[in-house]
DNA sequence: ATCCTCCCCTAC
DNA sequence: TAAGGTAGGGGAGGAT
């Protein structure tokens, strides 16, 4: 067990933030700490009141602003406030367009900024009249008319039933900087109010958690936290244990800085250039000070004190002044490694369960079978490893660390030094305090790697249920151990310990300890008492009794804040819980802690090994060396941190809605250097969330918005000592939804698939009764239900086009600029004609692109209008009812046809891929825990303390709650987003080729084989060949009707006709080769619906490589084909499908000789695009790939 | 009562 | 010198 006593408390100062809008003149108010507000006015009774379900009604009123916005409020006030509100749809929209600038703010800031900067004092009490909001993203008037003309908004000025926002000019500028009024007194306390802190002790004497805390009065304090550095105390034998500093925190939390919005927004905002300066500010503390954004002598101090300390080229080497420090950083990280290991490990063993689950091999858990339940643990892990290279130190008290000096942290350490009171996690420093001869050994992580590999080799052995603690521990269940006797099933586990002990001593040379038990408490503790190398069997009639000796922290989940809390209710051991109800304890700890531990003084323990829960969340951070001497250089880390950010959501196959960063600030108290080298010292940290409409991993998105979220704190950049970023709300990713992609994964629609569900419920003896799959009727909100995707789904009405929307039909071109903006899919694109004064508000790297896209579009523009094809009248017509909600009729039929087609055919395909992952919902959103079925007896709620001695902890897990978060929100945007490529594709793809059919000029009966030319196919290899015919079986009897030949005769149409269009280029992008490139954009759509199964591609690919033999391939074209085949390695990570294409593309190029121009080329091109392929997959970790 | 968000807290 | 990461359980309190 390694605790952590380390680290320390840092207690969290939370701030409410207003804003103006955008990132850069934006006004930011210091609306801090209204934590108190709602509590303030639940006091009064009054309670808030949100208009969103006027707002809704509103909507469905005025179709027109289905999307858009609802209200607009102004004039009431003096200077004019603007409240814009607009529904999600739109903001999903707005995030296309680079809506950095878009603030999200939850009620209570709004509020408070509105009432600070407007509202009467003798108002505030008749707030509830003013129907305020619910977060919102909030965005000024003025930033809303440079996205869109502000007509094609729809103004209210006032909501439906109440009066919106209304507030009465009267005295609004004086009230504005006016301090003197309550509210700003109001306001002002809360500026220190409200913190909460804690500490955690060290044993091991480091940094501690400092309460400098001011308590306020009784309300909530705000105030800094902590993270100090000290020393001092600690504890030396036992359990480390807490160090007393407890402050009291008053109020437990109060808000959050953001929340989420729903479908309707309402939003509140200055002008742009008002000054609202928050009333207060005036008499800050000097926690406020430290604050304050200006303070420039103190910042000044803190930049050039780094800069200072950087010269040193050491210290810039291992600082983030580094370029390569992340990596460099990570790769000596120890917890790093602990962590990266536990999820790859995890990840390992619910495949395998998966493996033999599906093997109808059952769980091998007979109910009512005795547990044996084995907790097998190396013995100092990294320590025993890294001695094998230093054996003369195995007697001898050593332990692993980077270096030793004194802020060195001992990542683990061997018995002998144990004896000393060394512990893992603990500073050099102390530890040689405490044992003067102390060794230190480097790390040897690929070592420990090998050895863990092996440990676990072992342990499947055994058999049984496994479950992976972490990289050198194991949970074995083996029950029912038959024998007859009970006595010889205790001896048959033994034996099995034994056994396995002497395995992995062989195999690793490392020692390993065993503890058996009932349940994983039991065999925890025995670990425990069986740790030197040896093992050690708790038998029931003895559970109680070693047990009742323990002291609480001894249990897992009791560490400092939990055993502070027992402590002030007389509890210190085990037994002593005993003596408690448990009313009272959960009371104390709250309702699960607290019976929690109510059974585990009784050696009850109801969790099951193997139970894994799926992953909901993934972060990147990284707390030390962080000394920036600008704030550009933080800026480049934080999106640095996003493109690690971004790796790891690839490497998980996910994406996420909810963007956090995690900020670590120097305390304004804190030295500039602290003890530990490099460390982060004392500290305060900071979070802060944004929602994206949708799902992304895209690391400039990830990027642009946390470096926003981290300018908005206006932080000196010379004090911030940690940053991370965090993504929630997780979503599959698939790159290519539509089609299953010939294999037989049929629904297995990626990563949330597990059968969790499934083999959890068989696992759990209780709640497994019922059916498995029982989707629990979950508050509609599976899946299908999810809002989001039923906006674009659901049949409503289908009016009001947003413009952007319309334009995109225009812009045909060029996939590649808008790539990047494209959040993890949607339909939206930028338009091709920005508005000036929005973009110069936009990010540099949109700006370009917008810039870059308006151009080429309008030179290569040839889209629809150019298309020859008589424009049938409308053959939508009979389709009218299929338009997708998402369009106004009058638009949608004032599109060209072949727009048309494409829209409905995506559409289409939309539709089928989300009705498929409703359809594989249920199995796919296992996570879900179950709820409950433990007895919930009192529910009592009283608060339970945070912060201070207390918090609670986290027992063992299992099951818990319903939990929102598990829904796994059903994800079509992906297709979408294949649907929006294909819009501007505007050819190729299953698009044309519904329109091809729609419009009766192809028959659809043609054989598949006619696709395929039967020469070449006769010359493929035997295997490839077999597959692409089957593909394209397939696809024929999915698309049912739709004929590929449709696609490739289309395809050929609308080559001929932009025959004389934009050609020739010469160099191909990063190529060494001068090349000639052939003048015909094929117009190829990697990226459109549909277009992702090998056949398809080899399809088109066959009609491209024809119509250019001659002149060779078009550069653009065969910059898409290699960035897509890149995407499918890296994102869809279907290396079989790109060998596949590669395959046919050197097939297609098999003539040694090359006669001609073009087929010169297109050799190069080959060449190229599979260099380009396989550096993606060396990327990837892997060699090469055959092809 | 139940959901949801924001954190605290714990473990390795 | 030094590499103080990271995921998930669960509590408090607002929203519904
Ligand atoms: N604060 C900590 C705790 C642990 N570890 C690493 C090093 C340990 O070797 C490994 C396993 O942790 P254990 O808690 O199992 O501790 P040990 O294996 O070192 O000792 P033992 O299991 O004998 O108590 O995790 C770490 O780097 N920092
Ligand atoms: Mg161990």
């Amino acid at each position: 067990m390694g605790s952590r006593l380390d680290k320390n408390s840092n207690a969290v100062r939370k701030r409410i933030e207003g804003h103006t809008f955008s990132d850069e003149g934006g006004e930011e108010y210091e609306a801090s700490a209204f934590g108190g507000f709602n509590d303030y006015f639940r006091r009064k009774k009054i309670k808030l009141q949100n208009l969103d379900s006027e707002l809704r009604a509103s909507a469905n009123d005025n179709p027109q602003i289905f999307k858009g916005v609802v209200a607009h409020v102004t004039g009431y006030t003096q200077p004019p406030l603007h409240i814009l509100a607009y529904n999600f749809s739109l903001h999903r929209e707005l995030v296309q367009h680079g809506a950095g600038f878009l603030q999200y703010l939850d009620s209570k800031t709004m509020a408070t900024h509105i009432i600070a900067s407007h509202l009467p004092p003798k108002k505030m009490v008749e707030f509830s009249k003013y129907r305020i909001v619910k977060p919102a993203w909030v965005m000024d008037s003025i930033q809303a008319a440079k996205l869109l003309p502000w007509s094609d908004y729809r103004v209210i000025e006032e909501t439906p039933r109440q009066k919106t926002l209304k507030f009465d000019g009267t005295n609004l500028a004086s009230q504005t900087n006016t301090q003197t009024s309550p509210l700003a007194g109001y306001r002002e306390q809360s500026k220190n109010s409200y913190y909460t802190n804690q500490l955690k002790g060290f044993a091991e004497g480091v940094d501690r958690a400092h309460t400098h805390n001011s308590s306020p009065s009784q309300t909530r304090m705000n105030t800094p936290s902590k993270y100090q550095t000290g020393n001092a105390n600690n504890i030396s034998s036992g359990p480390t244990k807490p160090e007393p500093k407890r402050d009291e925190v008053g109020m437990p939390q109060s808000t959050d800085a953001s929340t989420e919005g729903d479908e309707i927004c309402l939003v509140r905002l200055p002008d742009a250039q008002e000054d609202v300066p928050m009333p207060d500010e005036d008499a800050p503390t000097a926690e406020e000070a430290a604050l304050a954004p200006a303070e420039l002598s103190k910042e000044m101090t803190s930049e050039e004190h780094n800069a200072a300390l950087l010269q040193d080229p050491r210290m810039r080497k291992s600082s983030t002044a580094n370029p390569d420090f992340i990596k460099q950083y990570y790769a000596e990280s120890r917890l790093h490694h602990l962590s990266t290991w536990k999820a790859e490990l995890k990840s390992r063993m619910q495949k395998l369960a998966a493996e033999k689950g599906s093997q109808a091999k059952p769980p091998k858990r007979t109910p009512g079978a005795r547990r044996y339940i084995m907790h097998v643990d190396f013995d100092s892990f990294f320590c025993a490893v890294s001695l094998k290279n230093a054996p003369h130190f195995a007697n001898k008290p050593t332990v692993v660390a980077h270096g030793a000096g004194n802020g060195s942290e001992i990542a683990s350490c061997n018995y002998p030094a144990r004896k000393f009171g060394v512990k893992n996690g603990m500073w050099m420093k102390r530890a040689r305090e405490l044992c003067p001869e102390l060794n230190v050994l480097p790390y040897d992580f690929p070592a420990y790697e090998e050895a863990s590999r092996l440990f676990f080799e072992s342990i499947l052995e055994v058999g049984g249920v496994v479950q992976s603690v972490s990289i050198d521990e194991a949970l074995v269940d083996r029950r029912g151990v038959d024998e007859g006797s009970i006595w010889r099933e205790q001896e048959k586990a033994d034996q099995i310990a034994l056994d396995l002990r002497g395995l992995v001593k062989e195999k690793t040379g490392c020692a390993v300890s065993v503890g058996i038990g009932g349940n994983i408490l039991v065999a925890k503790v025995a670990l425990r008492k069986a740790k030197p190398a040896g093992q050690f069997q708790i038998k029931p009639e003895n559970v109680l009794v070693i047990l009742g000796e323990l002291k609480v922290n001894d249990l897992p989940g009791v560490a400092y804040s939990i055993t502070g809390k027992l402590e002030e209710i007389g509890v210190n051991f085990v037994s002593d819980i005993r003596q408690i109800s448990k009313e009272r304890l959960t009371r104390t700890l709250g309702p699960k802690t607290g019976e929690k531990l109510w059974e585990y003084a009784r050696g009850i323990d109801r969790a099951e090994v193997g139970d894994q829960p799926i992953r909901k969340s993934v972060s990147a951070e990284v707390n030390w060396g962080i000394r920036f001497i600008n704030q550009e250089e933080a800026e480049e880390f934080v999106f640095n941190l996003c493109k690690e950010l971004e790796r790891r959501l690839l490497n998980e196959q996910v994406k996420g809605n909810q963007l956090t960063i995690k900020i670590m600030k120097r305390a304004a108290d804190a030295p500039l250097d602290p003890p530990k080298h490099l460390g982060h010292g004392k500290c305060d940290t900071f979070n802060k969330s944004t929602m994206f409409g949708v799902a992304t991993h895209d690391a400039h998105v990830l990027g642009k918005e946390a470096a926003s979220m981290l300018r908005s704190f206006k932080f000196n950049a010379g004090d911030l000592r940690g940053l991370g970023v965090q993504l929630t709300k997780l979503e599959p990713l698939k790159t290519s939804a539509a089609a299953p992609d010939g294999s037989q994964k049929q629904l297995n629609f990626g990563t949330f698939k597990p059968s969790t569900n499934a083999t959890k419920a068989a696992l759990d003896p209780i709640q497994d009764t019922g059916s498995p799959e029982k989707p629990k009727p979950a508050s509609g909100r599976s899946g299908s239900n999810d809002p989001i995707m039923d906006g674009p789904l659901t049949p409503r009405k289908p009016k009001a086009v947003h413009p952007a929307f319309t334009l995109a039909k225009v812009n045909e071109k060029d996939d590649k600029a808008r790539t990047p903006l494209n959040i993890g899919g949607t339909q939206f694109v930028i338009p091709t004609n920005p508005d000036p004064a929005v973009l110069a508000e936009l990010p540099n790297d949109i700006r370009a692109r917008l810039l870059a896209q308006a151009s080429r579009s309008s030179e290569s523009r040839k889209p629809s209008p150019a298309l020859e094809r008589p424009r049938t009248q409308s053959p939508a017509l009979s389709l009218a009812d299929e338009i997708p909600p998402e369009f106004d009729p009058e638009v949608f039929s004032g599109l060209p046809d072949d727009v048309k087609m494409e829209i409905l055919a995506s559409y289409k395909t939309t539709r089928v891929t989300a009705a498929a992952a409703a359809a594989s919902s249920q199995s796919r959103l296992p996570q879900s825990p179950r709820k409950d079925r433990l007895i919930q007896p009192t529910k009592q709620r009283t608060p339970t303390k945070r912060g201070r001695p207390a918090g609670m902890p986290s027992l063992r897990a299992r099951e818990r709650q319903a939990d929102a978060n598990a829904k796994i929100v059903q994800t079509n945007f992906l297709s979408l987003k294949n649907s929006s490529n294909s819009n501007n594709q505007a050819y190729g793809g299953e698009a044309s080729a519904a329109a091809a059919v729609a419009e009766g000029t192809e028959s659809p009966d043609e054989s598949l084989w006619e696709e395929l030319d039967p020469e070449s196919l006769a010359e493929l290899p035997e295997d490839v060949r077999k597959e692409v015919v089957a593909e394209h079986r397939q696809m024929k009897a999915q698309r049912s009707g739709l004929d590929l030949r449709a696609i490739i005769n289309n395809r050929k149409r609308l080559l001929q006709q932009q025959e004389s269009d934009d050609s020739d280029d010469t160099i191909l992008p990063g190529g060494q080769t001068t090349l000639h490139f052939g003048p015909k954009p094929a117009k190829v759509a990697f990226t459109s619906a549909g277009l992702t199964t090998v056949a398809a591609i080899t399809d088109m690919l066959n009609v491209w490589y024809k119509e250019t033999s001659a002149e060779g391939p078009h550069r653009n074209d065969a910059e898409m084909l290699e960035k897509y085949l890149v995407r499918v390695v890296l994102e869809e990570r279907d290396l079989n499908k790109v060998a596949k294409i590669l395959k046919w593309l050197g097939y297609l190029n098999r003539e040694d000789v090359s006669d001609s121009l073009g087929k010169t080329s297109w050799k190069a091109v080959l060449q190229q695009t599979t260099a380009a392929v396989q550096k993606a997959v060396h990327s990837t970790g892997r060699g090469s790939l055959i092809i």
